[in-house]
RNA sequence: GUGGUUAUAGCUCAGUUGGUUAGAGCAUCAGAUUGUGGUUCUGAGGGUCGCCGGUUCGAGCCCGGUUAGCCACCCCA
């Protein structure tokens, strides 16, 4: 017998950290559903073709393969062994492996649309929580396994979508305690037109992949970087001036408008954010334009958003989102925008087990342990566990007859708040002793009045 | 995918330049206590030192490989 182990980068969740990874997941299914978002849910596979070039180069590799089964079938070896050489040269071959595990929520969703446009009435607001595989190489806060949450809108090119969507941040964040949470927007176009004003719209994910880095690396390493990517002097410094815009969001925006205002893209991304913003001023938001911004998925074309964490934990982003004009067209079926949202829920479980939000009571499952104390007085307390059942208070009765040390240390570990105390005395006088393990306070009860204590 | 680092009891960790039978605290179990827990005291169980191989008279310690965690890069939730 050798150990057994888990593959690299999954977990099991034990009954407590279940207990508090459904507490995020219920919160952000209510909100969703306060917004008019409904359910959906599609397969953990997906046939590898529906997956490949939607996250861009990087994002292929990351995506997990499964090998098809019957690869040694006799008479297919021929076929199969020519097969498996083009996969040894890093091409995909259908006889190898045709399905994936999936990689995000927004792809399959979109492949969902594209099959089912005909019968859905749009606007379609769907919500979607369910695991995802990248083969990333873990670290602390990145999976290989993980759960996404995500909200999007299909059918609707307008900006009230991008709205709903911060607000919806703002309120899960709200819920959870994570009042400290960081909104940032940006705007694809914006980054487009800094590409188009520094020389063509070639260099856009080169301009991109670099000044992301802008708060990791600084300014001189980003401005090194561009050079090495073949920007000149003239180019790097336009950047340079972008990159130094600071201060409230309009200062931004006027900024941008600067730069980039007199391109039809810019003008058309500036805006957008500034609707946005409009709508969104007397919600007391914690948004900000940030011009750094830049999501990497390849099929965002309009406003991007990211959540951060308060800056004191160091676990970065704990979710994403944004527009992209022609996703369904990926799969035969156009004009059919979305934008969405996505929490990244493992994530936001290590920001509020750091910074303890979690709220005390999620671990208490049982409210009452009947104590056993023999055959005819256990008899009596399975019945009055029962009666406690029916009325919706989650009752246990102890498993053996068993020394009172043990009977409260099994009430102890499993955060039971109540334990009721039924014996030879009490069988007699047709009542019990309901003690508080919290305050450690016990009063008698007459049996029939049981069921109006009020076990709070 | 590239580079670095760590792995000893259920948990947190000691373990000397390679040397007989690998230790501590917490946790567990039993007793002090036959109807009232959390404190205290006494005792017990528990380890193929991640795994595979090598060097050596001898390896927890040295070397190679492998698996997993963590860190940086890449990328990302």
């Amino acid at each position: 017998m050798t150990k057994p182990t888990l593959p690299q980068g999954t977990r099991d969740f034990g009954p407590a950290v279940v207990r508090k990874r459904s507490y995020i997941l219920q919160t952000i299914r209510t909100v969703f559903e306060l917004y008019g978002f409904q359910p959906l849910e599609t397969p953990a596979m997906e046939n590898l073709e529906t997956l490949m070039g939607k996250y861009g180069e990087e994002g292929d590799k990351l995506i997990f393969k499964i090998l098809n089964n019957g690869l040694d079938n006799k008479d297919k070896e021929a076929q199969i062994r020519t097969d498996f050489e083009k996969v040894l040269e890093g091409k995909n071959v259908k006889g190898i492996t045709e399905r994936a595990l999936k990689y995000d929520l927004t792809i399959p969703f979109a492949r969902y649309v594209a099959m089912n446009h005909a019968q859905l009435s749009f606007p379609f607001k769907r919500y979607q929580v369910q695991p995802v595989w990248r083969a990333d190489r873990p670290q602390k806060g990145r999976y290989r396994e993980f759960y996404q949450c995500d909200a999007d809108v299909v059918g609707s090119r307008s900006l009230l979508n991008e709205t709903e969507l911060a607000l919806i941040y703002h309120e899960v964040f709200n819920r959870l305690g994570l009042t400290g949470y960081d909104l940032r927007i940006n705007h694809r176009q914006v980054l487009a037109a800094l590409s188009e004003v520094c020389g063509g719209a070639g260099q856009l994910t080169n301009i991109t992949v670099a000044i992301a880095k802008l708060d990791k690396i600084g300014i001189e390493k980003v401005k090194e970087e561009l050079s090495a990517r073949g920007l000149t002097t003239d180019q790097v410094s336009i950047i340079e001036q972008y990159l130094g815009i600071k201060g409230s969001n309009e200062e931004i925006l006027s900024g941008l408008e600067k730069i980039v205002g007199h391109t039809e893209a810019g003008k058309t991304g500036i805006d957008e954010m500034r609707t946005v913003l409009e709508q969104l001023k007397d919600q007391q938001l914690n948004i900000q334009t940030d011009p750094t911004l830049a999501r990497g998925l390849n099929y965002y074309t309009g406003l991007i958003f990211e959540a951060k964490a308060p800056a004191t934990v160091s676990i970065g982003s704990i979710g994403g989102g944004g527009r992209y004009d022609d996703l369904t067209g990926l799969f035969g079926v156009k004009d059919i925008p979305g934008v969405g949202i996505s929490f990244g829920v493992d994530r936001i479980y290590d920001v509020l087990e750091e910074l303890q939000l979690f709220p005390k009571d999620l671990q208490i499952s049982t409210r009452v342990l009947f104590f056993n104390l023999g055959a005819a007085e256990s008899k009596k307390a399975f019945e009055l566990a029962q009666l406690l059942r029916a009325k919706g208070i989650s009752a246990e009765l102890y498993h053996e007859a068993t020394k009172f040390d043990k009977q409260f240390k099994y009430a102890e570990k499993k955060n039971i708040p109540y334990v009721i105390i039924i014996g030879e005395k009490e069988l007699q006088n047709n009542n019990c002793n309901i003690k508080n393990l919290l305050t450690g306070i016990q009063e008698t009860v007459r049996n029939t009045a049981l069921i109006q204590f009020p076990f709070k």
